[in-house]
DNA sequence: ATGAAAGCGCTAACAG
DNA sequence: CTGTTAGCGCTTTCAT
């Protein structure tokens, strides 16, 4: 008895080399290069993949080429919704190539990160996407050994391994932080759910505001250990108002708490915008929507995912990428939370590119 | 002169064997059967991978053994939430394995899933999660013919091609409409955002419900086709009262949708829950949290995509995965935007398996 | 319990 | 522009 056939079933490029009356090689270089191949050869190609069904393997691609086309993705968080919105961008830009994402969540230790990224690399990925500049010492060894593009996202910072698509987190409060001093408000809270590098350096950036006016007290900011919710956001204005009962503002690290604050607001008959301000981080839609409408710094979290994969597409295929180091800003929303009677106040604009 | 390298310089299978001391077969034993191979060699083998840090090659374990690590997941949009919050809870549970995850973004066309299937299915994917029922006849063909597990999510149907797991949306949206009509409104309005399957079939349970009591009015039933949002909502309810100015509750398919619907009510003035009773679908958290509490259907998202993966876990490790049919059901959660005076309303519970 | 040989499906390297 | 040969790194099959 013969030895038992071991392959999948399913047609390989030799099938399609004998379809075509063509070597393997050739099937190879007319669905890769096909200006490299004969305009007949290519025809005559195509017409035995179309017949065949045929769809190229993947892992043999990728173990033959020691490339493969899986792109990954490192997040601190898949429950973050800051994360999945810019996972939205990759995604959206990703569809129209032939590279496929991989997700990794390193849960916000620099440990799991850096064994995610062995795992990624052992695959010899098309490229990486890792979020923040906080990585490990080992985890930045790998990165920069690593042959393929690179893209940093969601924060911007002096030393990129390769690309880097954000913006600046501290700046983005500090800008809000101001914008509460100058609608007027003086005992100005900061709420935040679990603490990370980037809420540090958005608290930084708040304190840095606050304090430009004499205005920073400590005893106003607020960290939880759960994750972001609008509930956490009502229970942590319960906690602000009980340390302080004359607090008047919030800057809320993102707007689930914003809006659990609003709510918290308007069961303790707190008028908004007139006793107590309010503003969010990130503006996701819901914030106009809300009644009050909700002041929030809008951030471009879809379109930093959007920007890291169009890079990534364009490295890949030898096009130019543009900027490599790319601030893409940030900008506050004045909205009604925070609109006291006095003078109206402009939206505060950051586009550094612009 | 010598013909260049290939390899991508990362320690292979045989630099362990040679470490170690032993063959290569027997270095690939030892790290997948590990009962099969000594005690001694199954020391030094480890000690090797860890001072040479061997990753092994998927392409490689793809291409040779005909199975890969890669879980498809096909979805029909990477913007939903409601996917989304599936797509964590496959996310949680596989993280504790080496499987990967790799989602497919059909857009809700039939014609893109049988595409997006074939190139999931040339990658010899160790499992497939696909969502709903209603893939198409060559889509069902090609899942009927392919060798891995696979789970259906997010709906129950009879026919399973392998194992599902999900809930009747017409039945949630049936319990809500009835919810409605016992809590006295009489001019119920369904408000969905981009109609596809699953609202299709909760349109039918809401016409059901209200047909029951002769309340039904196709009139006051209205889709989008912009994708679900907060703004959407509110817009939504302009356009519904303009139809029906005497409208007095509605069904949302979808919780942004009824969190519109409340802040347009508070803008207009219009009461809740005494003027206009406001029904949600999933709920969110928001949905508890919001002012007035907003009624909802609570439906297990993360707690499907929990169990699709904890299936597969369970099937590819041979064991038993348990009943490989399963309807989650749902809950109605009466709250405030729907308590008029009147007699309390109880929790409508729907939970097929307890 | 271990090993030798062969091959998974594809592409890099060289040659014509 | 096309083909031959070798080999990517691993596992299967068969043998010991």
């Amino acid at each position: 008895m013969a030895r038992r056939r071991r392959g999948s079933g399913n047609p390989t490029i030799m099938d399609v080399a004998r379809e075509a009356g063509v070597s393997a090689i050739t099937v190879s270089r007319a669905l890769r290069t096909p200006d490299r191949v004969s305009a007949d050869t290519r025809a005559r190609v195509s017409a035995a993949v179309r017949t065949l069904g045929y769809t190229p393997d993947p892992a043999a691609k990728a173990l033959a080429s020691t490339r493969s086309d899986i792109v990954g993705v490192l997040v601190p968080s898949v429950t973050n919704s800051v994360f999945m919105d810019t996972m939205r961008g990759i995604y959206e830009v990703s569809e129209a190539s032939d590279f496929r994402i991989q997700i990794a969540n390193s849960r916000y230790s620099q440990a799991e990160e850096e064994r995610l990224l062995r795992v990624f690399l052992s695959q010899r990925p098309a490229a990486l996407i890792v979020t923040g500049i906080d990585q490990s010492a080992a985890s930045a060894q790998l990165l920069r050994a690593a042959t393929c593009p690179i893209v940093q996202i969601t924060e911007v910072g002096p030393a990129p391994f390769d690309m880097m698509v954000g913006f600046s987190h501290s700046q983005a409060a500090r800008a809000a932080a101001e914008h509460l001093v100058h609608a007027g408000y003086r005992r100005i809270g900061f709420l935040g759910a679990r603490r990370d590098e980037r809420s540090t350096r958005r608290l930084s950036g708040f304190r840095a505001g606050l304090e430009a006016h004499g205005l920073y007290d400590a005893h106003r900011v607020l960290f939880s250990d759960q994750p972001s919710s609008v509930p956490l956001g009502s229970a942590q204005l319960v906690d602000l108002l009980a340390r302080d009962d004359q607090a008047d503002a919030v800057l809320c690290n993102n707007d689930d708490l914003a809006l659990g604050v609003l709510f918290e607001c308007q069961r303790r008959g707190l008028s908004i915008p007139d006793r107590f301000g309010i503003c969010g981080f990130n503006d996701i839609a819901t914030m106009a929507a809300a009644y009050p409408s909700i002041t929030s710094v809008r951030t471009p979290r879809r379109e930093i995912g959007r920007q890291a994969m169009a890079m990534i597409l364009a490295r890949l295929s030898d096009n130019d990428p543009g900027p490599t180091r790319r601030d893409l800003g940030f900008e506050l929303i004045p909205r009604d939370s925070t609109r006291r009677s006095g003078p109206n106040v402009q939206a505060i604009r950051n586009r550094p590119e612009e």
